[in-house]
DNA sequence: ACCGTAATGATAATACAATATCATTATTAA
DNA sequence: TTAATAATGATATTGTATTATCATTACGGT
């Protein structure tokens, strides 16, 4: 009997592996322009339509997941870290993973207030800048 | 001799008094949609471009100021309010002020990173919702 | 009340991130 | 190696927030 092949809905490109390295390998969560120029140093000629495309097949699948700070285009890190903050650069403008949390924020909101979650942007000067 | 006069660049409309009294009464910050409509309880035919000149006008002079949260549109709030943070609903979407601040933040960044301001948002079900 | 002109309202234009299109390339099962 | 087709790259299109345009309205000094 014929067996049912499951769609084989996805291939192994230099693309797509330039991308994961350059979003694994920066270490801090990236815009899509700096995703682009990253991965197309190892992928010359790289679109920008096959980083938004495969940026969003990765957030589907859950291997990626979207960073939102104020008033800033989404950035994308590694999901399956823990959870944390961010510190941005005044000076460079990257972002980077903060790992230490403000403890007492449960009881900040005023009465009849559930605070169910938070987040928290720190700014300044980053080490190399 | 004739004095000079200073250019008169700003007449009272009652436009700019709603989209005013409007923030003013809010009491939280406001998407220029969500002044337009409640500016435009007071003014019938109220345009959004009117919503937007005088924002950017008010911006622009220091009577309001701009309030960004991850993945949204600016609001706006009246300038003059002391260091705070804010909450948003996760079932209404509105914000709320919160007028208290975590403590210990300086710390919380590696070392060779220099904190020197922070944006705190909380969320979670507010009062009404 | 009148006049000069700043401000308004309706809508077109703009800016820009993200997505769709489609001819071409390249991966993978055979 | 070959064939089928998923993925890419270049670019057009879309979606949406904001700004510009311009004829009309109305504020305010006289």
């Amino acid at each position: 009997m014929h067996s049912i092949d499951a769609p084989k809905a996805e291939r192994a490109t230099r693309q797509r592996a330039a991308i994961r390295d350059a979003i694994e390998q920066a270490g801090r969560p990236l815009l899509a322009q700096e995703v682009l120029e990253l991965a197309g140093l190892h992928v010359p000629r790289l679109g920008i339509a096959t980083v938004y495309r495969n940026i969003k097949a990765m957030v589907e699948e859950g291997a990626i997941k979207q960073v939102l700070l104020p008033g800033e285009n989404p950035r994308f890190e590694l999901a399956g870290h823990a959870h944390h903050h961010h510190f941005q650069c005044y000076t460079c403008q990257k972002v980077f993973d903060i790992h230490s949390c403000p403890s007492d924020l449960l009881n900040l909101a005023p009465k009849g207030f559930k605070v169910e979650s938070h987040d928290l942007t720190l700014y300044g000067r980053c080490k190399d800048c």
